[in-house]
DNA sequence: CGGTATCCGTTTGGATACTG
DNA sequence: CAGTATCCAAACGGATACCG
């Protein structure tokens, strides 16, 4: 199970594992903008617009289906609180979230060390 | 610089970087088949047609795209052996490729975990 | 505020056939 | 073998308008 690519050498039962695992990954949580969602959503609960201008790009639209596919995966749980008026709505990540902390932390890291190297070669 | 979202706080500033960073990953490496793709060629070399039977569901087009892209990124190398007939060609990862180790380890990770846990709801 | 509905251009990518 | 060309369907997603 210590397999992580720093061996020389990788069966390709290891490759069909691996690729079945990241597709499965993939499924869940690849696409454009689900991490995106995530990582908005981390540190605390957000309501919808705040969430809409906190990533960048991100229309109603598509926020709105994200965060339903999300909520159904159990990445996201939205609360509504009746009592506000107008009714408030905020979002909030799922303890099942937090077990991406380890794809984001390095995907993240990754980025901010590939957006130096393309700075340096342009 | 050890923000690792296990902290309970991050602050907005700390959000933005991440999304910042996610954003630069995912631009370079997103996507249904580049990470595939180099999953597929970790290892050691491999030629077109087997590249593409080890990557199930991948056709030629795209393939072939994706190596275009990934070639011209600085992920994958093309090795034309022009002495062997008909013409040899292997994809080989760059060592730059290699810097994507811990991406490609979390995510694989976390799909055999997920797949797991889909497994049990069903 | 928290969305939804509609319209529509762009991108993605599968199938199939073909080439040197 | 190592692709390319063409066609086409589906998915993605921006813009805008609208609703309770």
């Amino acid at each position: 199970m210590e397999k992580s690519c720093e061996s020389p050498n990788i069966t390709s039962e290891d490759c069909s594992a691996m690729l079945l695992a990241v597709g499965d990954a993939l499924y869940a949580v690849g696409g454009k903008w689900k991490l995106r969602v995530i990582i908005g959503l981390s540190g605390d609960n957000k309501r919808f617009n705040e969430l809409k201008r906190i990533i960048p790009g991100i229309s109603a639209r598509v926020l709105s289906n994200e965060l339903k596919e999300l909520e159904m995966n159990g990445f996201v749980k939205r609360i509504v609180y009746a009592d506000a008026s107008p009714v408030m709505v905020e979002y909030e990540l799922t303890d099942y979230s937090s077990t991406l902390k380890d794809v984001v932390r390095s995907l993240s890291e990754w980025g901010t060390t590939h957006r130096e190297r393309i700075r340096q070669i342009k």
